[in-house]
DNA sequence: GAGCACTGC
């Protein structure tokens, strides 16, 4: 502890929070900020009156920082010191720092505001931008004036973006703590390279041969094929993703080669499509990736790059999440808290998603009634926020309520949730030849799509007691299937507290309607996915999404959703998410019925973007509300050929087509 | 008939 940088700044530190509501603190990696600055402010008596508490973006480093704290002050973890994460809160009355991921903060927020339980809030890593981190941004600039007399807010940031943060908090004093880091010479490529993946062989190749024993490690955009250079006297060649600039930590890492690149996922507002695109990483990143090199001894970091490209093109600051994800879920987060003073399209965020962002994340809300016509938020929506899921699942547990078939809508929002794809990848040859013995055999969805044979699945594995083994045989991903059934429990015991009427949650029930066609649960789905609906083509299998401005898209190959006898998809669908790969494809669909989806388009056609911002009349008296009124008619336009009888008539026409093909 | 970086409630 004595050995670290940041403690010869306490006094320092300690001056400057008494004089500031808000300090921004740049700390490179090895300082100690994560461990001490919640120690220090302990020791001068800022938890007397209230709880320290100190966000991180992931779990591990929540739980792993508490404990390396706890074990500082030789108390036992979960009692002065102690930590809460999703599915996890080991607190107590004796708490007085407590480490917690950013979106469990969010979460309390909900139901205590002015987060009064705190005295000092901490945001630690803010230079990642992660989205809850830039929602608790906004949130916490608001508590500083609403608390002035008796909260303290601390930013910890990087080197490039402290100024940025100090001006968004109104100037606020920035403080420096140098890092521990040996240094790490960095090597420029003279040129740009044609092929990164070749480029990163022969550099590789290059340290092996020339420089002194260490190990390298290599970020590139994705996985790679081979690799392994016979090493004779065995130096490790790690190569990764981005997954190693924060989440891994590799020791004995002296040289890194960094290609410059990261493979990011972004959304489109104007299509509502996804995209996983390679992009430049930004200096923030690169100098993270640097830092890689010298945790152990002076190292060196080869970037695939001219140093004039690192000056020139790189952005100094990742772009912020919050710019490249749907903003549904924090919109009706926002919205939920009722803060009387916000207009959603005016909410202080440190970098603002596009109007038309927020724009889309209305019409979404407004089509599933988590807001009305307005933009208010409606009882419902009340209720969806409380729900840890994006609103669409929390909108289909509501309705599958109402229906009479939580039990299984539950399942299926769980498995949704669960991170990485569950299900094995059978139709790689490769696999097949790998496998020993024949696996296991999974249900299909009966023909009503990849939700429903999620359904089927977990239904499955909960007839097998939950056995690990039998996700082993059936080639499930064993950590996914846990993941999702401590999912289910806990939206089941939310569902439980807030939902009106008789909630049965068992995963065991057994309804007798899902030997059959799951009517009821089809139908919650379409109620909660009304923003998520496509309609097939009437000469072919593709499908046209149904919403402001149609999209052409297909079935992504990896559905279990099959053509019938007579080679054709079903008239109506609903889609988990559009991805744009090599084509826009839309990915986990379920079948539903044209009379269901009438009410969707009775309400396409009643919507006003400008009156659901809720926002305009200030606008106007502001002179500012010139994005709205484009929108506005750009949508009215889009939509008034979508009537009941044409949709009628167009479903005729794809029977007929279908028969003239037989 | 494709192919998926990484988090989080």
């Amino acid at each position: 502890m004595a050995h670290l940088p940041i403690v010869q700044f306490e006094e320092q530190i300690i001056r400057t929070v008494e004089d500031n509501s808000v300090v921004v603190v740049i700390g490179e990696t090895g300082s100690g900020k994560s461990t001490q600055l919640s120690q220090m402010l302990h020791r001068h008596g800022y938890s007397k009156r209230g709880i320290i508490g100190v966000t991180q973006p992931r779990r591990v480093a929540a739980v792993s920082v508490a404990r390396r704290v706890a074990q500082e002050l030789g108390v036992k973890l979960g009692e002065e010191v102690g930590y809460a994460i999703r599915f996890e809160d080991r607190t107590s009355d004796l708490t007085r720092i407590k480490y917690l991921t950013d979106g469990v903060l969010l979460r309390e927020s909900l139901s205590d505001p002015e987060l009064s339980h705190y005295s000092v809030i901490i945001l630690d890593e803010a230079h990642e931008r992660s989205l809850n981190t830039d929602i608790l941004l906004g949130l916490v600039k608001r508590l500083t004036k609403l608390r002035a007399s008796n909260l303290k807010v601390l930013i910890t940031s990087a080197t490039l973006d402290g100024e940025k943060v100090s001006e968004f908090f109104s100037e606020s004093p920035i403080l420096n703590v140098p890092g521990k880091l040996y240094p790490v010479e960095v090597v420029y490529s003279r040129e740009r390279p044609i092929s990164y993946t070749e480029s990163c062989l022969k550099t590789a190749l290059d340290i092996h041969r020339k420089e002194p024993e260490g190990d390298v490690l290599i970020f590139m955009t994705g996985q790679v094929k081979v690799f392994s250079p016979a090493p004779p006297n065995c130096r490790r060649f790690i190569v990764a993703t981005n997954i190693a600039e924060t989440s891994l930590t590799v020791d004995g890492v002296v040289y890194v080669v960094d290609s410059g690149y990261v493979k990011q996922r972004q959304y489109n507002p104007s299509t509502g499509m996804y995209s996983l695109d390679v992009v430049q990483i930004s200096k923030v990143q690169a100098n993270q990736r640097a830092g890689r090199a010298g945790r152990t001894r002076p190292g060196k970091c080869y970037r695939l790059y001219p140093s004039l490209m690192y000056q020139d093109e790189l952005l100094d600051v990742t772009v912020p999440e919050i710019q490249r994800t749907s903003l549904a879920g924090t919109v009706l987060y926002l919205k939920s808290l009722d803060l009387p003073d916000i207009d959603i399209l005016k909410f202080d965020f440190l970098d603002p998603p596009s109007a038309e962002s927020l724009e889309d994340a209305l019409k979404q809300l407004y089509l599933i009634d988590a807001i009305d016509e307005n933009g208010a938020i409606t009882s419902i929506g009340r209720t969806m926020a409380e729900l840890p899921l994006e609103p669409s699942l929390s909108r289909t547990l509501l309705e599958a309520n109402e229906n009479g078939c939580l039990s299984q809508a539950l399942t299926v929002a769980a498995m949704l949730s669960a991170e990485t794809s569950l299900l094995p990848n059978r139709s790689s040859k490769n696999n097949e030849k790998k496998r020993k013995q024949e696996p296991v055999e999974l249900p299909t969805g009966s023909g009503y799509g990849d939700h429903i044979q999620m359904l089927q699945i977990y239904e499955q594995w909960d007839r097998n007691g939950y056995d690990i083994r039998w996700c082993r045989d059936t080639g499930l991903q064993e950590r996914g299937m846990v993941f999702v059934k401590d999912v289910r429990k806990q939206l089941s015991q939310i569902m439980q507290k807030i939902a009106k009427g008789s909630t049965d949650v068992r995963a065991n029930r057994r309804y007798r309607e899902s030997e059959h066609d799951y009517r009821n649960l089809r139908k919650a789905l379409c109620v909660g996915y009304a923003n998520r609906l496509a309609e097939r083509m009437i000469q072919h299998n593709g499908y046209r999404t149904i919403g402001f401005k149609p999209q052409l898209i297909q079935v992504h190959p990896s559905s279990v959703l099959k053509a019938d006898d007579d080679g054709m998809f079903p008239n109506y669908v609903v889609y988990h998410e559009l991805i744009a790969t090599s084509r826009p494809y839309m990915r986990n669909l379920c079948t539903v019925e044209m009379r269901w989806v009438s009410p969707i388009f009775k309400k396409l056609e009643n919507l006003d973007v400008s009156k659901l911002s809720g926002g305009l009349h200030r606008d106007v008296r502001n002179g500012e509300g010139k994005s709205l009124e484009l929108t506005k008619k750009e949508n009215v336009a889009a939509r008034t050929p979508d009537d009941h009888e044409s949709r009628v008539l167009a479903a005729r026409e794809r029977f007929l087509a279908r028969k003239a093909q037989k």
